[in-house]
RNA sequence: CGGGAAGUGGCUCAGCUUGGUAGAGCAUUUGGUUUGGGACCAAGGGGUCGCAGGUUCGAAUCCUGUCUUCCCGACCA
């Protein structure tokens, strides 16, 4: 074992991603170019993740079903827009053992129109809908450049494919899963997200409507962290899916989608993330403690080990016979929310050291009351991380009214920015030749005031913008 | 996919210019001493130099191709 030194945050921030996702041993390469080796600790926490979203999908009605991963080529061009989206990204099968194959069939880089196969097949009648099926599954994209966790050719993920009798089930829908999708990432990865509808340059393909949850990054930059799509009845017309209604008149249902990746784990590392290593949120880290044992205190461990047990508090115990100092680097690394430094000196005092990671503020409680204390800290961490990351969002949100501002906003600072916009494809175009800033999402809680803050001509809504990964 | 940099024990790197058959530190193993912020002593093990061709009596070193990683750009979750 070994805790390799980390490169400054401020100095090199990419650096130090790429050093924390690899000295945490998150993750390791592999090679082949952007498939990720996801080791124990990176996947602890994707499960972690699975286990929390799967038990919202399930108690808001859904059911998870497994697709194949391929796709005969006429299948994915069934529905135009979509097979525009994704065609120059993905990968195709062409031969099967020496055999070329009659038609070939790519990797799903998504699979809308596996599930709208399926749904034809499936649904008949009104009673039949709603259909909410949700898989946990890999996806390939063969992208260009690749990042562990953030942009990678195979792609650990979620997505919710769903099919309604009406126009506005399947719009609640939509907007239940984001909210779903929100409420998880804001409680359990104490993620601040900006939330809100995408524009029409950056929904989906094939997409009536995309709504996406974009999560400020600590270097200002955002990471679309999810995203739910209302799909209109668009694949399902291109499917001929048709279903009974009520009135004994046939209607094609309408149908959403909705996902998330491990690229939420890039957010946490990027969000949480300190010189010092990774700082995974109290919800969402698979060991809650880790226990350093400093001299012989076998005693004292087994039994601190059997309270944290009834308690249901998860731990690790480094054993390992390197020096405190040594256990202390490693732990920091690895982003464990509370230390517990369990050592003779202290308890002969019947007191033990806790360290909180995301402070790394030392606190001495008698050993009657670590669970106790470790319990409470662990709300407090959670609450706290999320406030110091909400802080530092906000700090990093400016106003732009007219196209000077923008231009030394985006010369000068990292971050978002609010903006007027008419609503043309021609302002974001100019944005992102200009600056390399794309639209993030509308913002459609606030009144317009003011002309379109890039052309000048009459503004319809107000727009974040923002540098992306 | 364009521009740049780099691939040598597990890791970080030296050696390459001027070809002669591989070296350091850390990690690791064993024994011992240690243990409250990245321990110490001693003795070991481990690589044919990303991969494939080529030049040569001889290639880590020169040439060509290719793969992978990192940075910048374009594209995208």
């Amino acid at each position: 074992m070994e805790v390799k030194e980390i490169t400054n945050r401020d100095v090199d921030f990419a650096k130090w991603y790429t050093d924390v996702c690899m000295k945490a041993d998150l993750v390791d390469y592999s090679s082949v170019k952007g498939s990720m080796i996801i080791r124990p600790l990176g996947y602890a926490i994707w499960e972690q993740m699975q286990s929390v979203l799967d038990r919202m999908f399930k108690e808001s009605g859904h059911e998870n079903v497994q697709m194949p991963m391929f796709i005969p080529e006429s299948l994915l061009n069934v529905e135009k827009d979509h097979v525009d989206g994704f065609a120059p990204e993905v990968a195709w099968v062409t031969y099967g053992g020496n055999e070329k194959l009659e038609e070939r069939m790519c990797v799903r880089p998504t699979s809308e129109v596996l599930f709208c196969e399926h749904y034809k097949k499936i649904i008949n009648t009104y009673r039949d809908l709603p259909k909410l099926y949700n898989q946990w599954c890999t996806i390939v994209r063969w992208e260009k450049t690749t990042r562990p966790f953030l942009r990678s050719r195979e792609i650990l993920w979620q997505e919710g494919h769903t099919m309604h009798a009406t126009e506005e089930d399947a719009r609640e829908e939509t907007l239940r899963m984001f909210n779903i999708y929100k409420k998880f990432q804001e409680e359990y990865l104490a993620l601040p997200v900006i939330t809100g509808k995408k524009t029409d340059k950056e929904k989906f393909a094939g997409a009536e409507e995309s709504y996406t949850i974009e999560a400020m990054m600590y270097d200002g930059y955002a990471l679309q962290n999810g995203t739910s799509h209302y799909f209109g009845n668009h694949f399902a017309k291109a499917f001929d899916i048709k279903f009974t209604d009520k009135d004994n008149t046939l209607k094609t249902p309408y149908q959403t989608s909705w996902g998330v990746t491990t690229r939420m784990i890039g957010s946490i590392i990027m969000t949480h993330g300190d010189n010092n290593g990774l700082v995974i949120p109290p919800m969402i880290a698979p060991f809650k403690v880790i226990v350093i044992p400093i001299g012989n205190v076998d005693d004292k461990l087994y039994e601190l080990e059997d309270s944290l047990k009834q308690a249901g508090i998860t731990y690790k115990v480094d054993n390992s016979n390197k020096t405190p100092g040594f256990k202390f680097a490693d732990a920091e690394v690895k982003g464990y929310p509370i230390r517990i430094e369990l050592g003779a000196r202290d308890l002969a005092n019947n007191k033990v050291t806790l360290v909180r990671r995301d402070t790394l503020e030392k606190i001495e409680v008698s050993y009657e009351e670590i669970v106790d204390k470790v319990n409470k800290l662990l709300d407090v961490i959670q609450k706290d991380m999320f406030n110091k990351a909400k802080a530092r969002r906000d700090s990093m949100i400016y106003e732009a009214s007219n196209y000077e501002e923008i231009t030394e906003i985006a010369n000068n600072k990292s971050g978002f920015i609010k903006i007027n916009w008419c609503g043309n494809t021609e302002c974001e175009d100019k944005l992102k030749n200009d600056f390399g800033i794309k639209s993030r999402c509308l913002i459609e809680d606030e009144k317009v005031s003011g002309p379109c803050s890039v052309c000048g001509k009459e503004a319809k809504t107000r727009l974040y913008i923002g540098r992306q990964y």
